[in-house]
DNA sequence: TTTTCTATTGACCATCACTGACTTTGTGAC
DNA sequence: GTCACAAAGTCAGTGATGGTCAATAGAAAA
């Protein structure tokens, strides 16, 4: 039923549509102003319509100049990040079960062999354990985060 | 966006792109001038986008004939991650100095454009703040470990 | 109806950009 | 040396953004 946040996330996704760079930048005040909300509306909007689970990433920056990027992943076919992410939230990742996904991820050609050498090494207990609480639910995080990243459209292995 | 700071850093990055030497001089007064803005102002943009971690150092002096100097840092080949790491990264590192960072070394074309979004990307105060107790040490580990690894002889980037 | 989930707002916070008043340092004339 | 002038430096204050969170309202489910 149309509510506010229903059409704000329809405005954006058909801005966004538009947008052949694949994001669009707007500021925060100019979005509320647009729908008469208060500004906080829109980061609602933001953080429950446009998520890395959902296929977008949004960054922004504070101050004069100030303003919102959204970006929008670049889905692949099979739907395989958004499984795997899906797997990952809330979920642990031990280093075994990281360098194994890892190296079955650079077979698949989503991460070049760099990249998997950056990651599994620190990814290391040797790296976590002294630090880190909780090192298998950091894994996970940062894996959901990156595998979100190497699905933008504006950049390209 | 492209507020004053920003158009300033452009107009900078430009001219030191085409000095032969490696650095420029100018005037704070000219480029104050230039840009009709205060002159303290461009004191704001040397002291965040001029940065030791972005890789450029500035030098000025004052009083007649006073000037300012940006020079462009390069790596030096010889133990230039040893450099790096002592001088510019430490035992802690903030979200900010880490990007600074990561932008400079993707210019120096140590890390590809997706190694550099891959490692801001979990670098990011809002993954790291929730799971662990020291985010700035953490960084800084994982920072070095990354340069290591890096540097090593059998991947190229 | 009662409960639970979702939406909306407003008060307060953090960050960034920019300015102006005041300070410090270098140069040249005397 | 001293004075006047001509740079650049510093810093606190202001305004323009976006962010967070708790409280409330509304909608949907039980």
């Amino acid at each position: 039923m149309s509510n506010l946040a229903d059409r704000i996330e329809e405005y954006l996704k058909k801005v966004l549509g538009q947008a052949e760079e694949g994001y669009i930048i707007l500021q925060r005040g100019f979005l509320a102003d647009t729908f008469s909300c208060a500004p906080s509306q829109i980061n609602y909007v933001l953080t429950t319509r446009f998520t890395a689970e959902r296929g977008y990433l949004v960054e922004s920056r504070r101050g004069g100049g100030g303003y919102l990027r959204i970006v929008r992943l670049g889905l692949d076919p099979e739907g395989k990040f958004q499984r795997l992410m899906a797997e990952l939230i809330g979920d642990e990742l031990s280093q075994d079960r990281a360098n194994n996904l890892i190296e079955r991820l650079e077979e698949e050609e989503i991460f070049t062999k760099r990249e998997a050498i950056l990651i599994k090494s620190i990814f290391a207990d040797r790296i976590l354990d002294e630090i880190v609480p909780s090192p298998e639910i950091l894994r996970a995080r940062m894996m959901k985060e990156i595998l979100a990243n190497m699905c933008r459209d504006d950049i390209n292995i």
